[in-house]
DNA sequence: TTATAAAACTAACAAGTGTTAGTTTTTTTT
DNA sequence: AAAAAAAACTAACACTTGTTAGTTTTATAA
C-alpha cells in the first residue's frame, strides 16, 4: 500500500467537500483549512480548482469505461453482464464514495474535459443499451423500452454513493445480491 | 389558466438556470439577464436568492407529502400503492422539471428551512417503507430488505427529471406503464 | 389628467473569489 | 553540516458576489 501524495491528499479531502456542497459551493480556502494549511500553498501541489475536479471525474469516467468493456467481451449472456455491471458500480462507488458525487452531480463544471467526459458517458451507455438490446433479442430480458430500463437501472447504480454511507454494517457482497434481485428480478411475488 | 406573477416568472428562470448550473454556480445577474432586467431589479419581487430556493423546492417537498398521505389512506394494496407512488413522481416532474433537480441537487443549500425539508423527506421515505413492509407482510412483495427496494425505486424515480426530458415524443402514460413493469415486475424473463 | 403604485434603473457597498509573487520554513539528499 | 528541494507562509491582485439606497420610468386608478 503505497503512501498518498500530498495531492492525492488535496484531492480526496476536496471530493469529500464537493460531496457536501456541490463544487461551486467549496472554496480553496475550504479545502486548505480541511487541511490544515493556506489556500496559496495548495498551490504548491495542484495548478487550479478546475484541475481537481478533472482528476477526480475523468479518472472514475475512464475506470467505467474500461471495465465496460471488458464486460462487453466476457462472452456471458446478457443476464450475467447486467450481474457484472451491477458489481462494478458497487466496487467503484463504495470505494471512491465521495468522487461519485462529484461524477453524478458536478460533471457539468467540467470545461476542457467535458467533451471527453460527455463521449465516455454516451459510450457508456451505448454498451449497456446494446447488452439490453441483446437480451432481449435472444429472449433473455423482457420485451419494454431499452431506455427505460437502462435508466432505471443506471440511475439506482449511479446514486450507490448517497445509499451506501447510512448502512451501518456495510456487507457489499449483501447489497449486490439484493441489488440483483431487485432490478433484474423486481420486487413482486409472481 | 391564470397569469404568472412576476415573481413567479423569476423562480421558473431560476430554476431552469439551477438545473443547468446547480444553485450555487448561477448569480443573481445570470436570473436577471435570462429574464432581460438588471439584478437589482429582482429585489423589486423577491427578498433574496436563498428565498428562490425556498420557494422552489419547499412548495414540492409539500406536494409529495401530501400525497403521499393520500396514498396511504387510499386503502388499496401495497402493489397498487407503489403504482400510485409511481404516477405520482412522473406528473410531478414532467410538470416541474426543473424545480425537480433543485429538489434533488440543491437541498442542502436551504438554511432556515433545512430542517424543515429534511423532516419532510424522511416522513416520506418513512411512509415508502411502511408500505413495503406491509407489502411483504401480506406476502405481495419480495422478502428482501425494504431498504434495498426503496433506495433502487425511489432512486429511479427522483431522477426522472433527467430523463424525462430527453424522450422526443412524451408519452406519459406509457413512460408510466413501462416504469410500473420494470420496477416492480423486474426485468428477467421468468 | 393627476395621483399612486409597480417595476425598472444607476451606482455602489462590503465581503468573498481563484490565483500569483515573493519569502520563509521544513524536509530530504549529498 | 551544507546544499537542494519541497512545502508552507504573507500579502496582495483583479474580479465577482448578493444586496442596498436612491432615483427614474412605466403602468394603473381616481
Amino acid at each position: 500500500m503505497k503512501t498518498e501524495t500530498r495531492k492525492e491528499e488535496i484531492i480526496r479531502v476536496a471530493a469529500k467537500l464537493f460531496k457536501q456542497k456541490g463544487y461551486s459551493a467549496v472554496t480553496m480556502r475550504d479545502i486548505a483549512k480541511a487541511m490544515g494549511i493556506k489556500a496559496a500553498s495548495l498551490y504548491n501541489h495542484i495548478n487550479s480548482k478546475q484541475d481537481i475536479l478533472n482528476e477526480i471525474i475523468i479518472s472514475l469516467a475512464e475506470a467505467f469505461t474500461q471495465e465496460m468493456k471488458q464486460i462487453q467481451s466476457s462472452g456471458v449472456n446478457s443476464i450475467d453482464k447486467l450481474k457484472k455491471i451491477i458489481e462494478l458500480h458497487v466496487n467503484i462507488s463504495s470505494q471512491n464514495i465521495y468522487g461519485m458525487a462529484s461524477l453524478n452531480n458536478d460533471w457539468m463544471h467540467l470545461k476542457d474535459k467535458l467533451q471527453y467526459y460527455l463521449k465516455l458517458r454516451n459510450t457508456y451507455e451505448d454498451d449497456f443499451k446494446t447488452i439490453l438490446i441483446d437480451g432481449i433479442t435472444k429472449n433473455e430480458i423482457i420485451n419494454i423500452k431499452p431506455e427505460v430500463m437502462m435508466f432505471s437501472i443506471l440511475t439506482t447504480l449511479r446514486s450507490l454513493y448517497i445509499w451506501i454511507p447510512k448502512k451501518e454494517q456495510l456487507n457489499l457482497e449483501a447489497l449486490t445480491d439484493d441489488l440483483i434481485n431487485v432490478l433484474i428480478n423486481g420486487i413482486a411475488k409472481e
